[in-house]
DNA sequence: TCTCCATATTTTGGATCCAATATTGAAAAT
DNA sequence: ATTTTCAATATTGGATCCAAAATATGGAGA
């Protein structure tokens, strides 16, 4: 239940800034209010809703400031995660890199942004999940759920899925040279071309 | 009421690995059990307690692997959030932190562990908090957290207290010349010397 | 005596109900 | 016509109640 109401946002069902109407939201996800809020809290642990005492719980939106934030943090941790990682990689492991590329390629072919979000997603985790660090790739995670809801607008563009690609593929060629400085560059610059594209998909004022 | 319990956590008057009654601790906090439950999700996501369906709550542990990779993470962030704050810091900001170290070398004079504890995370979080990135402060306060129930162990040995007050002094002499460099050096060793005490403090196996 | 199974008790998870607060709308006064 | 006030309504927050699961208890059989 939470996980659906967790893809509900990530995917942008729930638009950023909506009201959250318990009520409705109970209804529709077949369980009471209480189970609900309690779902809500985590979320909101999580930074994707925010909650005001007596007003309830919004879609949290994201400023261009929280982006920039926490796309640099991403960096510092993700820097981390790609280095433990890189001496631990196990050919099982970029086994596993290279089927979720094929799906990444597979989705941007097509053109489905749902599933390129979140083979996407599946690339990268399994990287982070190598370096041995649970604490570490479960932060990273909650931060990149904080920006989901955006990343289908990005996606919906096939000249960023096109990038994309070529870019885990510099990623991928990296992982499996044994190259920790070259993984994290190719994901620096992956980083920085998925913010400023964001930069300029963000709502006006927030 | 969260605050309360959150307090109750980190200054161990619930030990870690405890079990939580869900019944007589909302008695105690003269609360009933929906806002509690409410309390342990949004503790849960920080990584204060541990939950398991029909099981419940519990008190989180530290294995030192959990340990290790706090710290390595906190490292990682706040020399980020102090290479931020240095050139931001002006004369007030540094009055604060004066103004915390004094009260860290008050209660560490008088022997209080807990004043110890509260004063010394003010210290901190003073300096976090005026990199100017709200997000990373949070994520570096909840770090924090996560290890607060064993800190006062670390502050019940003298040596400790006097050997934290002499850093904390180096580290304000260095943010005093503006010195972003000196000051994650000296806040490193804080941290080698916090991490090295509490790996023997810890529970044998968990 | 020890083990295993059935039952009782405790404890959690979820649903409903009630109170407190906020929002909306209409009426009255300027 | 506009603004202000007050009442009606909707929505959240919290308490109680019920069901489901887990744990403890005790008795029967080996």
């Amino acid at each position: 239940m939470l996980a659906e109401l967790r893809r509900a946002i990530t995917t942008g069902r729930l638009r950023p800034g909506a009201p959250i109407r318990q009520d409705a939201l109970a209804d529709e996800l077949q369980v009471s209010r209480v189970p609900l809020r309690e779902a809500l809290k985590t979320l909101e642990g999580e930074g994707l809703v925010t909650h005001q005492a007596h007003k309830g719980y919004c879609v949290a939106t994201l400023s261009l400031d929280d982006l920039r934030e926490v796309y640099r943090i991403r960096e510092l941790l993700e820097e981390e995660a790609v280095r433990r990682a890189v001496p631990l990689l196990t050919d099982a492991d970029l086994d596993r890199l290279e089927a979720a590329q094929r799906d990444v390629e597979r989705a941007a072919a097509a053109g489905d942004v749902l599933a390129m979000a979140t083979a996407n997603r599946l690339f990268h985790m399994t990287l982070f999940d190598c370096a041995g660090m649970p604490r570490l790739a479960r932060l990273i995670r909650t931060l990149w759920d904080t920006t989901d809801a955006y990343r289908s607008m990005y996606y919906g563009d096939g000249g960023n899925r096109e990038r994309v690609v070529k870019e885990h593929r510099a990623t991928l060629d990296a992982l499996r040279r044994r190259s920790a400085d070259e993984a994290v560059a190719t994901l620096d610059v992956h980083r920085d071309h998925a913010v400023t594209e964001l930069q300029s998909l963000l709502p006006a004022s927030p």
